[in-house]
Formats: C-alpha cells, sequence, structure tokens
DNA sequence: TTAAGCGGAGCGAACGTTCATTCCAGACCT
DNA sequence: AGGTCTGGAATGAACGTTCGCTCCGCTTAA
C-alpha cells in the first residue's frame, strides 16, 4: 500500500462518515476535512455526491466480490461450497463493519433499489458463485426446488442480520456458533 | 372507523412520505401538506420531527404486535404456531407495505440501534409469543439449540428479505411458495 | 542555467436553496 | 368576549455546489 491518493481519502472519509452516522450526517464539507482535502476538492474527484456515494458502493461491492471469489472451493461438493462462501462472507463483514453498514444503508434508500433491479433484470453477473451454486443444487435434487430469489433469501436473510446483531455487541458467534448456524441454514435450502 | 384526527392524518401523511421518499424525501411542509394542515400545526401534536417519527414508529410496532397475536394458535404445537406467526407476518407486512418500508428505514438509521438496544436490554416484552416459542422448542428439544438472538434471524431474516423483493416487484410469492418457504424456514430450525 | 510562462490541482469563502421551527394574525369555538 | 386552535409567512441554520484565486511542477526560450 503506497501513501493513497487524494481521490482514495476522499472515499474513505465518506465511508468512514456515512457508514456511521448515515448519508445525512455526512455533509460534503465534513467528508472534505475528514480528508484533508478543500470543500471544492471533492468536485474535482466526483461530480456531485451522488455520483460519490455510488462509486463508493461499486468499489466496495468489488472487493466483497473478490473476498467471495478467493480461496473458493470451486469443485468440492455444494454442501462445501456454501459453507465456504457463508462463513466468507460473515467473517469479511464482522472484519469490514464500515463496509456493512454502508451496504446497509445503500440498500434502504432511492439508491439501492434501482440497483437491485438492474442486477436482476441485466445480464446476471457472469461470475456468480452463489447463483450457480443454487441452480446446480436444484439441477441435482440437493435442494429444495425454490426460486433462486427464495434460495438467498433462506441462506443469506439470517447472516445479514446476525452481522447487525453482532456489530452492535448484542451477540458474540465464536467459530462453534458460526459453523452451527451455517449447518442451519443449509438445513433450510437442502432436499 | 371515525373521521380521522388532525394528528392521525399528520401521521399518515408521514408515513406514506417517509416510506416512500425516506427521511428526508419527506420534510416537514410537505407532510403538512398532504396531510391538509398549515406547517405549524404539526407542532402542536409532536414536539418536532424526531418526536413524530418516534412515535409513528411506537403506532406501527402496536398494530403489528396486535395483528401477531390475533388469532394465534396458543397451545398448538410449535411447529403451527411458528407457520402461523411467519404467515401472519408476512400477509401483513405485503398488504401494509408502508409500514415494512417504514419500519425498514427507521431499523437503519440512528433511531433504530438505540431501539434495538433498549428492546433487548429491558424488560422481555411479556407478550411476545415469537420468544416464547423458540424458549419452549428448545426446552422441548424440538428445535436446535441456538441463541435466541440466532432462532430469530434464521427464522424471519429470510422473510424480511422476501417483502422487500416482493414489493418491488422481483418475486411474486403465492400461497404455495410461502408455505414452502415457511417449511424451509422450520427445517433451518428443528434439530 | 536561469527565468518567464503555463496549466491543472487545490482551496475555501460565498451563493442560492432547502429545511425545521417559530410566531402571530385571524378563525373558531363556548 | 375570552380563550384556544390553526395556517402559513418569516426566520435562521445547514447544506450542496460554484468560482476565482493560489500554488507548484514542468516546459520553453534565451
Amino acid at each position: 500500500m503506497k501513501t493513497p491518493t487524494k481521490r482514495d481519502e476522499i472515499l474513505q472519509a465518506a465511508l468512514e462518515l456515512i457508514a456511521e452516522h448515515g448519508f445525512h450526517g455526512a455533509p460534503m464539507a465534513m467528508i472534505a476535512e475528514k480528508a484533508g482535502v478543500g470543500a471544492g476538492t471533492i468536485y474535482r474527484y466526483f461530480e456531485t455526491k451522488d455520483v460519490l456515494i455510488r462509486q463508493l458502493f461499486e468499489e466496495l461491492k468489488a472487493k466483497i466480490m473478490a473476498a467471495l471469489l478467493a480461496g473458493h472451493p470451486t469443485g468440492k461438493p455444494a454442501r462445501e461450497r456454501f459453507s465456504h462462501l457463508w462463513k466468507v462472507l460473515f467473517r469479511y463483514l464482522v472484519a469490514n463493519p464500515l463496509h456493512h453498514r454502508y451496504m446497509e444503508q445503500y440498500h434502504n434508500s432511492p439508491y439501492g433499489v434501482a440497483q437491485h433491479r438492474d442486477r436482476l433484470l441485466n445480464k446476471p453477473d457472469e461470475q456468480d458463485p452463489i447463483r450457480s451454486l443454487f441452480e446446480e443444487g436444484i439441477e441435482q435434487q440437493i435442494l429444495k426446488d425454490l426460486p433462486i430469489m427464495v434460495m438467498f433469501s433462506l441462506a443469506f436473510g439470517p447472516l445479514f442480520g446476525l452481522i447487525q446483531d453482532q456489530l452492535n455487541g448484542f451477540i458474540e458467534m465464536d467459530d462453534a456458533l458460526i459453523e452451527k448456524t451455517v449447518g442451519a441454514c443449509w438445513d433450510g435450502l437442502k432436499r
């Protein structure tokens, strides 16, 4: 890691402020101050606040996807791949609470719906290990025959809720409990 | 239903605007206009915008809890009670999309965290059919022995995700699919 | 080798807009 | 009449964005 560029400093400051205080608790002036740049400088890198928010989302999404893909046991049984994906995602979000909180904020907002709509109606993301896991599993009759979207909610709905609880300090998920929880999610999915 | 009081009109207008456009897309002036009252009138009923937002949350929470309690098959087997709770909640939120969207907004916001913290640290809500269902089920070894909070996420995490998808028009959950999905959630929970 | 010129990055005061909240003149009861 | 309630203009604070200036590294000319 070299010295971050000003663009990076701005994105990082925006991430911290928005994740912690919401879109409205993060005025451009405050982002600028935290990033150590002038207010006008932000506009050299991002046309508007909206663009800044959207680009930050794209960067975080890419990082998360990279984490999911790294070390993915392609070719191994579905159960094992599922367990890996779930645990990697869980650990990533716990290790990067700001990422989680930002994504969460983004999702419940005008931005999020358009985003989600595009994700579904456009090409199905060539490299999506989750989707292909579900499709294979259904085809091989390992998994229940439910719409992909239902499968996704069954598998990861609990995850997002638990991340939130853990970040808020309401529960401490150790490795054993994570393992049991992955198992429970799988029980919901499997035929 | 009598003619609604001004207070009710204000709450209803706030619900519609906030659910649809977020906290920031719902200026007091707009709420006043939609409610058919003067801007100043709102302040006769609610000290600040924050108070209005919080009281609206409390009202919605009470309505949802009432729906959960109505017709609840107390004394029937855990599996049946679970199915009832899940379906009632699902149908309620689909039938009242504004309620769902408002609650969702509220939860991911400074308000939400404090709320959640209180809910846990204070008294456990004497009349909570969900919590008691889980506690009994675990004791009778019908359910997996997991923390209540994990049980809750396993059971209702998928529900909230699916509601969102349904409200956004990404999926259409008919009765058969709802039934299958409740079954899948139960499979995750049961021992 | 130096000096002048150039251009783009950076800054932050200033602008116009939007918002929550206040205030008070009138309307509406009793 | 006296008291309470109502509406919406007025207020002041906060925000996103703009703009003209400064600064600095590089090129060019002598």
